[in-house]
This record gives structure tokens, C-alpha cells and sequence, in this order.
RNA sequence: GGAGGGGUGGCAGAGCCUGGUUGAAUGCACCGGUCUUGAAAACCGGCAUACCCUUACCGGUAUCGUGGGUUCGAAUCCCACCCCCUCCGCCA
């Protein structure tokens, strides 16, 4: 959500954040400064009964305290008149207030300067690229065979037991998952991450604190009975977790991981991009997240992105950063990163991270502030988070581009410590 | 799930029975000043949030867990809900 004084004032970049990110039509700014005028209209018309009523309540009071009960009767009388007028006041400032509220949620943030304009993926920009794609002198396979062969995977029963895209993980492959969880935790917590572990289950508070709601509630599975949704990304209950607080400028900037399930819906997706791993309705995920001073966010953003970059190199995974476009950011993002790893196997590019500043537009629905030392007033914090990183490409990765010419499958050096070996191959599955 | 107690400013803690200068005593923390070679102590002053009006100053409104209600007037009375604590039950 973006500051009311903000849009009023900067109307126009405001217009053309909307038309870059293809979100909706700029004349909802048009209708936020209306309503934001009504309101004011009746906000001081009310403003103005309520003063009144207030000093003849006190003159009754001063009057009953007296002893004079006519001359107040008298004055009660005359009272009861404002405060029918006070409350058609009231009912129309809380009709404007809702207006504005609604449409105030569907202006989305506006992208950082250096944000490319753009509308479609394509538009996105390679801005890094690391690490060299493995060639084989043999035919890489996918990974589904590769769980298949090594039993690794179960998804025929996952299908049974729950519903497709919901996979058990058997044996080495269950222990790969965890032996990588431990990987980015410790990785993470060196440095300097404090680590979280969440509640798998929000409320609608926070669901529509880190702007899950109102629009993407398709994303979620709920709980109806109980009004909870299961959280789609540790962001959520993480981000939340200062939701409503003032935080004072020494304990900034605040630096958390969390390893959680994420549960997502994926409604609407098919094809061969929910082949394998590749894309799943429950799945593992390291999260980032950064509550920092304004002044310091888009240094945090490098940081955080580094943070997670780091990661793959250590796992010596390809990979590539694209710096997300205008149009294919996402609607409460100020700046997004993401990063893509070479699945050798599918020859394919694989999201596993995405990196973003949001600048205020989460925490000012949340209310996280901040009290600066200096002039004591309290302000809005910017929050951050990234992926770091999400399991089961990552997963699907490793196991392509570390596939062997015998079939085995080599494990990365940083990683034999935390899975206990230095291959998987019919052996040790 | 049952019974009882409680949710007040950054924190602690009065006020609620007996509704009326109580946006809220007091203490601590914090900020500024005096004093001091410096610091501490002591003393003086300041110190909630959001919003409206205003060039500005002044002024005003709302907020005592949340939402309703009673009343001319509610932190204070009534109702519902949420959360916390104690005891009982159930349970990993």
C-alpha cells in the first residue's frame, strides 16, 4: 500500500507505475484523489459536530455538578439534534473510508528508477552469469528419471495419499532434501541471519500484511473453519512477525531465515512445467528475510542477492540473475531480482530465487516503524526477502548436472559433509 | 472443551465498584537544560499514535484488546468476539 500523502503528491509516477506494470488503469489514481477529497470533506464537517457536541456535554456535566437538572434538561434537548446529524456524518465518512481503502489496496508500488520498462518475461535483463553449463559425453537425463531410478521419489503415491504435485520423498532422496535445508540454515545463520521457525498457518491479517490478500487468494489453501491459509512462502509469517510494532533504530536491520513447507495452489498451471519437481503444490523453501532503514534498503537488496547467489556457486550450480522488468515484477514490489539455475538434464533455466525490495509498501500495511535516535519520530521500515534458496529445483538441478557417466550421481563437496556421502548410486539409496 | 482472573501510554502500574477538566496519576526508561574538570547523583523542563484544519502559529477529532450498544457525556456500565494467565479435562 502506498502512502495516501504520496499518491497526492506524485500523482502522475504513480499513473505510469500502474501502466508499466500492467496492473489495472491509472484512472484508479484519479478515483483514489476524489475520494480522498470526499473523505476530507466530511472528515472535517464531522470533526466540526463532534466539537460541539463535546462542549455542550461538558456544559451538562458542569450544569448537573451545579445542581441546575432544568437548565441542563434543556440543553440535552437541543444535544440530541447534533448527534443525529453526527451520525449520518459518521455513516457517510465510514462509506468514503472504505471506497478509499479498496481502491488504495489495488494501486500497486512503484518500481525503483533502475527497474527496466518492460511487459512481458522476455523484456526481463540477463544482468549476470556464472558458472559454466555441463556438457556430457553421454545423454544427460531428466530428473524424474533420475528419482525414478534411484527411488528417490514417489509421486504416483503422493497422488493417492493427498493429490498430484504432493510427492514423498523416499530414502537418499529425503535425505538429500535435508542434508540441503541444514546446508542454507547454517549457511545463512554464518551470516548473520537469526533463524525463525514459523507457524505454517496465518491469519487474514497476514495474509493481507505481505499483500497475499485481497487479490491472491487463489495462491493460498485455507483452512475455512478456522480462518487460517496455509503460508505460500515463510515471508508471510516472518514478514508479519513485527506486524503492528515500533522497533528502535539499534536493533536495525533486523536479519532472519526461516526454513518452512510452502503450500501453494498453483491453479490454472500444466504442462511440462509441472513435469518432476519442477513445479509443486508442496515444497521446501530457506527464506530471507531483511526489516532495514529506508535510507539502507537497496544496499540490503545487493546483499541479501548475494547471499543467495553465494549459495549456488558454493553448490556449483550455472546459474543467471535476471533483473526483473516492469511488467513482470510483481504488484508489491519496488525491485525484483531472480535468479534461474541450468537444469542440464531439461536444458531449461530454473527459477529457484526471487529477490525483492519492497520499500515500505508491506510494512505500511503492516505498521512495522521504526524510531530514528535522532528526532525520536517514528517512521516506516522497508522489508526485504529472497528465496535462499527453494528446494526441490534446486533439487532437480544437482541432480542433472551432476549426473555420471556410470549413472551415479556425484554430491558437491560442500554438501558430503551435511548428506553423509559423496554419491548417490545403487548402493546407498 | 469447562471454571475463574485479566488486557490501560516504550515498559511497569493506578483509575473501573460510585460514568462528567482522566489522553489518562505515579515510577522507570528516553530527550533537553542546570550543576560538575568529566561522569554519576540531584534539580528543572519535555516525552503516545493517527488524522483534520492552517502558509505558519493556534486549534480540533479519534484512539485505554477488537467490534457493537446504553447515555447529553464511557477507560469506567451492558453485549459479542479475540488474546493472555491460573485451575480442571483432553492430547503429541
Amino acid at each position: 500500500m502506498l502512502d495516501l500523502t504520496y499518491i497526492r503528491e506524485n500523482a502522475d509516477l504513480v499513473k505510469k507505475a500502474i501502466v508499466n506494470k500492467n496492473t489495472g488503469s491509472p484512472d484508479l489514481v484519479d478515483s483514489v484523489l476524489e475520494l480522498d477529497e470526499a473523505w476530507r470533506n466530511v472528515t472535517t464537517k464531522l470533526q466540526e459536530i463532534q466539537t460541539a457536541a463535546n462542549a455542550e456535554a461538558k456544559k451538562i456535566g458542569e450544569m448537573m455538578k451545579a445542581g441546575k437538572k432544568d437548565e441542563a434538561q434543556a440543553v440535552i434537548a437541543e444535544n440530541a439534534r447534533l448527534k443525529q446529524v453526527q451520525k449520518d456524518l459518521e455513516e457517510d465518512q465510514r462509506k468514503a473510508a472504505e471506497s478509499l481503502e479498496a481502491i488504495l489496496l489495488e494501486i500497486p508500488n512503484v518500481p525503483h528508477p533502475s527497474v527496466p520498462v518492460g511487459k512481458t518475461p522476455e523484456d526481463n535483463v540477463v544482468a549476470f552469469e556464472w558458472g559454466e553449463k555441463p556438457t556430457f559425453d553421454f545423454d544427460a537425463v531428466p530428473h524424474w528419471d533420475l528419482l525414478d531410478k534411484y527411488d528417490l521419489a514417489d509421486f504416483d503415491r503422493g497422488s493417492k495419499v493427498a493429490g498430484a504435485g504432493f510427492p514423498f520423498y523416499k530414502g537418499a532422496g529425503a535425505r538429500f532434501q535435508r542434508s540441503l535445508i541444514n546446508f542454507f540454515l547454517n549457511e545463512a545463520v554464518d551470516a548473520g541471519y537469526t533463524e525463525i521457525g514459523a507457524p505454517l498457518v496465518v491469519n487474514q491479517d497476514s495474509a493481507r500484511g505481505t499483500g497475499q490478500l485481497p487479490d491472491k487468494e487463489d495462491l493460498m489453501y485455507e483452512a475455512v473453519r478456522d480462518g487460517l491459509y496455509l503460508i505460500p512462502t515463510a515471508e508471510v509469517p516472518v514478514t508479519n512477525l513485527h506486524r503492528d510494532e515500533i522497533l528502535s533504530e539499534s536493533e536495525l536491520p533486523i536479519k532472519y531465515c526461516a526454513y518452512t513447507p510452502c503450500f501453494r495452489r498453483e491453479a490454472g498451471s500444466y504442462g511440462k512445467d509441472v513435469r518432476g519437481l519442477n513445479r509443486l503444490h508442496q515444497f521446501d523453501k530457506i527464506e530471507l528475510v531483511h526489516f532495514v532503514r529506508p535510507e539502507t534498503s537497496y544496499d540490503a537488496l545487493e546483499e541479501l542477492r548475494s547471499h543467495a547467489e553465494k549459495l549456488l556457486q558454493l553448490l556449483g550450480l550455472p546459474y543467471r540473475r535476471l533483473l526483473m522488468c516492469t511488467g513482470d515484477m510483481g504488484f508489491t514490489q519496488a525491485k525484483k531480482y531472480d535468479l534461474e539455475v541450468w537444469s542440464a538434464g531439461q536444458k531449461r533455466w530454473l527459477e529457484v530465487s526471487s529477490i525483492s525490495n519492497f520499500e515500505t509498501f508491506q510494512a505500511r500495511r503492516m505498521k512495522i516503524r521504526y524510531r530514528p535516535i535522532s528526532d525520536g519520530k517514528a517512521q516506516i521500515i522497508h522489508t526485504l526477502n529472497g528465496s535462499g534458496l527453494a528446494l526441490p529445483r534446486i533439487v532437480a538441478a544437482l541432480l542433472e548436472n551432476y549426473q555420471q557417466a556410470d549413472g551415479s550421481i556425484s554430491i558437491p563437496e560442500v554438501l558430503q559433509p551435511y548428506f553423509g556421502s559423496a554419491s548417490i548410486n545403487s548402493e546407498n539409496t
